[in-house]
DNA sequence: CGGTGTCATGACATCGGTGTCATGATTCCA
DNA sequence: TGGAATCATGACACCGATGTCATGACACCG
């Protein structure tokens, strides 16, 4: 590989010669950089930025750990997206900038992370972004001093920088629209009790309702969803029973994200209920795969993936430049409501209650 | 940052003594060794690669690019999860031998290659990764001399080493197995032509008729997904209504991929048509959340990208090592079959014909 | 007991860039 | 026309590791 020495000597100038081509720092004069830039791409030379690093101590580097750290994970199932939407958000702020990405990921166990931090810093990575895969609290060890941190999509107790997704307000948005398109009695099938989005989510989810005047009726809220994965059918099945059979059933059914919306759509049609004639459904996420696939495709609310990433960028990339660019912590980052055919503009005029067909068979599978 | 000086000063040794007790490439006395390790955990030293790389030459970094080169992408669907997995596959490789992985993604644009090849040659990459989102023929500039690059889930014609899904085997293997459940008449919704995935893939399905002594049907073969995705919908509506109205329809509908087969039980169950009971659904990705999920669970072929991905990785480790480690180029990988409950064990006995409900109605969304 | 090997360690150069300072050539203005 | 300012360029040290070679202290052996 070709040094600034080689260039050098092609071109009969100093090496520091072609330094100042390279970097435009003083004045060069018209022949001598038009003989420098032939010897540079007559030898295909490229700067070191390794050699380059050691004066200025500035890498151009950060480093991004992913992985699930959660004491949740069932250890073999590629979650994944969401953590990917939230590296090329980043991604794309990094590389506007100039900056390159290492990734590293735990694969899942939490042991690894300070290893992987040790990587970079030895790479002298001028900062470390830790993704989650879902909105969750975590407990890193403390990030090595001059390196700064940022957490996305999660947050830990020690008041590190954290951008995190707006649940309730995502939540409330969403229930808001629904009110507006004249539902009233708005099904809930939450996801696990115990994660936060659960609990923020259902503070949006009353929160429109209160705005809207309707009272909170807590038979239309049921979990439908469980870690344990095969458990999950059956519950789900239990839980749209319930709120289908009660004396006055909703009108539409919020999923906690789209994934149960998906299996929520297969439960109801086999019981030939009608997707929206029958009943609305709606999800959370906007997981597109699955939203502008199903049929009829699925209102949903927006989890800003690709923007909280490019938010938890910017914002490490203002503590590394000692920027006082004030944040609150955590950062919350909303994203919208992507409205389509899986809910009806105009719920059916009050007082006609739809009886559904219900029968008290399990998951036939 | 601390360097080794300062922990050879802190030890009372020189440098190069604190450099062999990080390497171990020479003998150290014993209460050297440890006041040595004292300075360095005392002082939080960690060695600085850049400096360690000049005199080495070796990085320790694997360039990494992603992204749609294709000229098919709409560009603003974040497709991703073939990526991710193959990326993942490669990191778990590279982790076990001590590599760090640099990511770059194209943002949907080939023009921006070179840069990023650049950006790679700078760190002085050792080897680079591209990793295409589909099976697909790409053009890449020419890499640079004495940097390996290894191709994923793609192929050049410059006969640059590829790692690719056999797709021929997979359709194959699926279709064997749905025969050897007693099924003889078989749709097959495909994707849209002139992918190298469809071609290849429908030698697999006819291959796998052949050895079973079943006479090809190209009235079974339809394509049910376009690259508009507004049509989409109307034109596997149409497919299906195709194949399930000739006069001996078919008992199990193979799709070209998990969304498909998300989208046929949708318009499936629309018409009231039950799965398995009345017809089988087989997908190909094995896509877990989509497969998984959908109820019945789906039968479908798998994608190894983990596979392929650490293969790849593989691949380019011994080329950076310079071993003669032969490969076939292409190499194929190839992905079990996973079967699931939206096949009939037994298909319906011979001469049986289901009427199907057929309407002319199309997608009423 | 002197010569040879082994062991533990240090001095110094080197990798490939860039910061600092010096130098010679021009230009400029009083 | 002479001194100062500007310009273009080069010499040299330095960043933080490691490879090479040298050195002093012992152990070993005939």
């Amino acid at each position: 590989m070709a040094t600034i020495y080689d260039v050098a000597k092609v071109a009969g100038v100093s090496p520091k010669t072609v330094s100042r081509v390279l970097n435009g720092d003083a004045p060069v004069g018209e022949k001598t950089r038009e003989a420098v830039e032939k010897a540079i791409s007559q030898l295909g030379y490229v700067p070191s930025n390794a050699a380059r690093m050691m004066r200025s101590s500035r890498s151009g580097l950060i480093g991004l750990i992913t992985g699930a750290i959660s004491t949740t994970s069932d250890g073999n199932e590629p979650k994944g997206l969401p953590d990917l939407l939230i590296v090329q958000g980043i991604q794309s702020v990094m590389s506007a900038t100039g900056m390159t990405l290492m990734i590293a990921d735990t694969g899942g166990s939490s042991a690894r992370v300070p290893e992987l931090v040790r990587t970079f810093v030895e790479h002298r990575a001028e900062g470390i972004i830790y993704v989650a895969d879902y909105h969750q609290r975590v407990e890193l060890p403390p990030a090595p001093k001059g390196t700064p941190l940022v957490l996305a999509n999660c947050y830990d107790d020690r008041g590190t920088p954290s951008v995190l997704p707006d649940d309730e307000r995502g939540q409330h948005d969403l229930v808001s629209r629904l009110i507006a398109a004249g539902h009233k009695r708005i099904g809930y099938l939450t996801l696990p009790k115990g994660m936060d989005a659960t609990r923020l989510r259902l503070e949006g989810y009353k929160r429109a309702l209160a705005e809207a005047g309707i009272e909170f009726d807590p038979e239309l809220i049921s979990t439908g969803f469980m870690h344990d994965k095969q458990r999950n059918s059956a519950v789900l099945w239990d839980a749209i029973d319930r709120v289908l059979s009660l004396p006055n059933p909703p009108t539409v059914l919020c999923c906690g994200n789209d994934e149960m919306a998906m299996r929520a759509y297969g439960i109801l049609r086999t019981r030939g209920i009608r997707m929206p004639e029958d009943i609305s459904v709606a999800g959370y996420d906007n997981y597109r795969v699955i939203a502008e696939t199903l049929f009829p495709p699925l209102t949903t609310a927006e989890l800003p993936y690709a923007a909280m990433g490019a938010r938890a960028a910017d914002w490490l990339l203002s503590l590394i430049n000692d920027e006082t660019h004030q944040q609150t912590n955590p950062t919350l980052v909303s994203g919208p409501v992507n409205w389509r055919s899986s809910v009806t503009a105009n719920a059916s005029a009050d007082g006609k209650t739809i009886r559904f067909p219900l029968s008290n068979g399990r998951n036939p599978q």
